[in-house]
DNA sequence: TATGGCCTGATTGTATACAATTCTCGTGAA
DNA sequence: TTCACGAGAATTGTATACAATCAGGCCATA
């Protein structure tokens, strides 16, 4: 049956697909802030045993998606206005600093990607569709992120806190406004690292995620009337 | 027996004792980069089966200071030049943006503190008594970090990554002229903070960890000459 | 000798059993 | 009524059993 020298990882452990199901329905809201989850029901409701469940949950709770009760169990994380500031603070920080790092040893050849991602994106906007916008934002994102992946700790850091951050930003890209201005941003992104300046690069993301805070604050806010 | 309304987490999970017995194995070299672990041995020589053992690797893993073999176990992660560069390149980074957050709100009796510790660790390396400098300078860092607690995710990561550069510190504080530049820079670091100057605060401690990073790596040549 | 298949021991993945702990709630005494 | 207490339910912590998978060696065959 072996085609080549080695097949093998032809199975999806158990475990990583109760983690993956459990992250998809906390970041999606299925799972909203303060419920509580208990390894037995949620081992029932997946159809699995206790034992892959509580490892999902354990990674879950390093990722800070789920956080542990005083003694038993563990709730959704709250998506308080704090915590919310906070995330994107960081993200600030980290992609601010990767975006430094970039510009020091990006290639022509992946200017001219960025280039192609923002006009996919602006043509996407100018035609209203909102779905393609979003796709090639998340492919900026995602390219830029990718140029930095072999500083490991850095980039698992970056895509951890991305993918927390997708539960508030859905709606920003929905308004016209919004879009707009995240391109303007890519834009500024994409010129400070053809002007080779590592000290505006820094700058400019930071401001861009900025942005994208107040955004999320502001529909957050929006939504549920809490403290 | 119950004085008070309730007494509860008397004891101690396995789990834990088996995580912090093989952080400490790694962070202090008994279990050295590249060793090969396995959940059965591991749980022979700790005394105990291999559900917690297994838990605690999952948990040493999301930190980082082990990573899994392509197909079966674990190894130890390797303190190659590059990972330590970038593990105080990312200190740097969120230490250099905590400290930008404690200026904006720092007391004058927080100051004092940090004064204090200072002129503790002057004294002891004055005296000649290494570990107490050590132990003052890590009072020092950790007070500043207590003043981000609130800030969990930034608190979160900053006391992680402190804690696996402890394996490369330890020779840079046994030298006199280390010891010495270590305590210049919190000196900087605490004049900073007086001024409540948030943009001076970030680079200096940027700075300071940069200096770090070079006595870490200088050592890290010194002993192993590796690729 | 070189190649490929297959068997066996080692190791991990998942389920389950049982012990320990905490929570709930009802009962009885002050 | 209110509080203390305890019995039993709920939930988690740990151990163990068993199934699935992988590494490495041995042997047959070309």
């Amino acid at each position: 049956m072996a085609v080549h020298g080695r097949v093998q990882k032809q199975t999806v452990p158990v475990r990583k697909k109760a983690y993956e199901h459990l992250k998809m329905a906390i970041l999606s809201g299925h799972l909203s802030p303060k419920e509580r989850l208990t390894e037995e029901h949620l081992a029932e409701t997946l159809g699995v045993s206790r034992t892959p469940v509580r490892e999902a949950l354990y990674k879950l709770e390093s990722e800070g998606l789920i956080r542990p009760l005083e003694t038993r169990g563990f709730i959704v994380s709250g998506d308080s206005k704090e915590e919310v500031k906070e995330l994107f603070e960081l993200r600030a920080i980290l992609e601010g600093y990767a975006l430094r790092i970039i510009s020091e040893r990006i290639t022509e050849e992946s200017l001219q990607h960025l280039n192609t991602f923002i006009d996919k994106a602006q043509a996407a906007l100018e035609a209203n569709r909102m779905g393609d916008v979003f796709k090639w934002n998340t492919r900026f994102h995602d390219y830029l992120h990718e140029l930095v992946s072999d500083s490991i700790r850095l980039y698992r850091l970056i895509v951890d806190m991305r993918k927390q951050v997708l539960r508030h930003r859905k709606v920003t890209l929905q308004s016209i406004e919004g879009a707009q201005r995240t391109l303007d941003g890519h834009q500024k992104i994409l010129l400070a690292l053809r002007l080779k300046d590592p000290e505006l690069c820094e700058k400019t993301m930071r401001e861009h995620i900025k942005l994208a805070k107040e955004d999320a604050l502001l529909t957050l806010l929006g939504e549920h009337i809490e403290s």
